[in-house]
DNA sequence: ACCTGAACACCGTTCAAGT
DNA sequence: ACCTGAACACCGTTCAAGT
């Protein structure tokens, strides 16, 4: 066939398509992707870096419903709280990626200016240098954690009769639909409270 | 060939070489195992309930090495403290396995029977049945969340010229080597704080 | 520059055939 | 019961060939 006149393929619809068959599936391969574009395998890696590459675009993809005013907001626990739950809502809204995306590096640059930005704030704040990383990664272990378990199926836990776990199943059956979202509350309250009272109890 | 006298393959075996595979890649293939015991690809399946059956062997075996007495300990939050940095050194121990780990509904029974008392020793802290899950579950993404910090690589941020980020280079300095323990402390202490005060308010 | 078509080395899984 | 050897449908990636 050759080249044709105009371009069949681009990355923002690679991207999409890659983030459509994420949300159906937990997961995407280049071929899956290149049919649903009516295109030839080969032909996705003349617009993009490989495989690692489509899930760099999904990172940008997913990240951009961060909303980055959150980060202006005063006091500055403030502003952390509302970014770590705006954080949270644009992974919650593809919790199947959360896994393919947590394991690899961040290259994308528009994610990477966010850090920059959290850090300046939590510096603005007071904290000290050494202790700003410490924070965000545990924020971000906490947001990226909690929106997994989004991810999950039904239930995280498989119980069957050969493993008797009554208190479990109660445990589960009484914390009810809302168990992912108040095990994120529980561990915000606590993160920021313990924010707190570092930046109180330091210099 | 046919039926060996005494057999080539057991589970033992199996999930050795896989652990040995995972902590080296941070990923095993069935194949791979095959080739390192001198057996063909077909003959993994006669011991084991396919790839994800290894996973759950894989599971079983890097959570055999977390302390069950620690859940003994009283009170109640020296109990969960303890539980919980026995929890993640048995995954520090192996962190590449961890997102192995974290994505698959969990089914190795001896990994129940450690939820299972660790909901008995909330319920019997005083803790509302209802309150019991989003605790467990956001103290397993904290710990969960924290160790797989360790199987990334060496920054879990790739920075590069195109965007300038200079705060955030310096933070992760300034950090230091001790940026995921440290991480990991951070969360533990506000978890910990935040338990305690919910258990003052409830009931 | 962009797509095709074919190739390569890899997967997970199944199964008849042998002992 | 347990292993072989071959098969099947899938991967990610590369690349000459065409327009």
């Amino acid at each position: 066939m050759g080249r044709p006149r105009t371009p069949l393929l681009d990355r923002e619809r690679i991207t999409t398509t890659a983030l459509q068959l994420v949300d159906e599936q937990g997961d995407f391969s280049v071929p899956q992707i290149a049919k649903r574009l009516g295109v030839q395998t080969g032909s996705v890696y003349h617009h993009v870096d490989g495989r690692d590459g489509i899930v760099e675009l999904l990172r940008e993809r997913v990240a951009a419903a961060i909303d980055p005013g959150t980060l202006d907001a005063t006091p500055w626990d403030a502003a952390v709280e509302a970014w770590a739950r705006s954080y949270r809502a644009a992974f919650a809204a593809h919790p199947k990626a959360i896994p393919l995306l947590m394991t690899s590096p961040v290259r994308a640059p528009r994610v990477l200016e966010q850090y920059e930005r959290a850090v300046t704030l939590l510096l603005d704040a007071g904290f000290a240098p050494g202790d700003v990383m410490p924070l965000i990664i545990a924020l971000e272990n906490l947001v990226l954690g909690s929106a997994l378990d989004l991810a999950a199926p039904e239930t995280m836990w498989v119980l069957t009769e050969t493993t008797p776990t009554p208190r479990l199943a109660e445990a589960l059956a009484a914390a009810g639909e809302g168990r992912t979202n108040r095990a994120f509350e529980v561990g915000l309250a606590g993160f920021l409270a313990h924010a707190r009272s570092t930046l109180a109890a330091g210099g």
